[in-house]
Formats: C-alpha cells, structure tokens, sequence
DNA sequence: TTTATATGCAACTTTTTGGTTGCATTTTCG
DNA sequence: CGAAAATGCAACCAAAAAGTTGCATATAAA
C-alpha cells in the first residue's frame, strides 16, 4: 500500500474540508461561476458572517478555495484542482479494491 | 437559496469520515479486498487498538465500511457504494462549475 | 479446563471544531 | 469630511472528536 500514502496525506485534508454540510454548500455555490464575497454566501444561511468566514478559510487552508480582495470585499473562488485530486484518490481506491476482486477470484478458480 | 441537492447533502458524512488521515488509510489498507480483523488492521499504527476500533464505527456510521463477526474476531470489509457515490457527488460539482464556466465566457464573448 | 487471543465497554483527559459577541479597521460614496 | 458597507480580529463557550487506560467477556487451543 505504499503507492497510496502520498495521495492519502495530501487528500485527507480536503475530504475533512467537504465533511460539513455548511461548506459543502459554500462550494456548491461557488459552482455558479463567478467569485463571491463573504456577505453574498453569508446571506441565507442560518449562521453568522463570522462563522462563514471561518468555514472559507478551512476550505481555503485545504487548498479547495481562493481568496483575494476587491475593493472593500473580499471575494472567494472555487478550486477544482483539489476537487479533481480527491476525485483521484477515490479512484485509486475503487480500482486497487477492484484488483484486488479480480486476484482473489481468480485464485479461487484457480484452486478448483 | 438552493438548499443543496440530497445527493450532495448526503455525501458530507461520507467526506467526514474519509477526512481523517488514520481513517484514510484504513481504507486503503481494505482494499487489499479480502476483510481484515481489528488486530490486524492495528498493527503497524500508531494508536492503541480502541482507538482503532472507534476510527472503524466512525466508517461504518457513514457506511464506509461493513462489519461481521466470525468467531473470536470481528473482521472489517469495505462498502465501494459509499465511495462510488462520493466521487459522483465530486463529478457534479465538478460539472456544474464546467458548465458555469463555459455560459459565463459565452456571456463575455456576446458581448464584445 | 486452563490459558492465551481478540474484542468489548466505560470512564476520563485533552484538543479541535463550530459558533457567538463586541469592537476595530478599511473603503466607498454623498 | 462623515456615514454606511464589508471585513478583520480577539476573546470566549459548548460540544464533539481523538486518544488513553483499566477491566470484563467471549472464543480458540493446548
């Protein structure tokens, strides 16, 4: 298993960032395109400013969004390389399980 | 507004529990296919087995892996389903942001 | 039937997380 | 300039997470 651990290392940090409804939300939003401010996808949900800045920079810490500052706000955008990385890991997980089948089926066959 | 789809809303759980680098690496270490005792799965890390135990309920609340006894053992599979689904939950948002890129530079090129 | 193995259970400690409130700072605009 | 808008910063809080230790229980094997 030592081909996975460095993908394991570097991916873990963003599923812990995906693993909360609130910023899996603040990430769909920000599917729409164009960069957001904190009081754009602060407004609607059901916690604070404050709490939304904070979850931003969780995700931002994991790498799955960016920010920089426009004028008086501050504006954030997606990421998808990181998005597409944990997509990669998951992968790599599906098909070493699939392999791994594969093997095992056979070598039962083969003790037939 | 969009009170996010109950595809993506139920993949949060699944994300939590990969979002953790010992969890991550235990399911790596079941792909190997064939299941895997506790004992087993402990050794070579770096905590105590309970805390190992408690890392697997953790998988099996988000239904990442599956449990079953055979006699003194309790031996640990992984479910593919949950993880099938997580990367389709990151293949939508992968999409919708694909997709919110291509209208917006359409938008742009309209209006030059 | 002892004995060793594999696990379960429970109490407890320490960090981390998610959230809040209050106030300061920066920038825009009339 | 002065007020409104958008953030930033810091202290503080409660609950959950991560991990430990100690002991009980069940099963396999000698």
């Amino acid at each position: 298993m030592p081909p996975l651990s460095a993908e394991i290392r570097s991916s873990a940090p963003v599923f812990a960032a995906l693993g909360d409804e609130t910023r899996l939300r603040l990430v769909a939003r920000l599917c729409a395109g164009e960069p957001q401010s904190i009081t754009q996808l602060a407004a609607g949900a059901q916690v604070t400013r404050q709490a939304i800045t904070k979850h931003l920079h969780v995700l931002a810490d994991a790498r799955v969004v960016t920010g920089f500052r426009r004028g008086r706000e501050q504006l954030w955008e997606l990421n998808t390389r990181q998005l597409a990385e944990a997509r990669h890991c998951l992968d790599l997980i599906s098909r070493q399980w699939g392999d791994a089948l594969a093997r095992l089926k056979a070598a039962v066959e083969g003790e037939s």
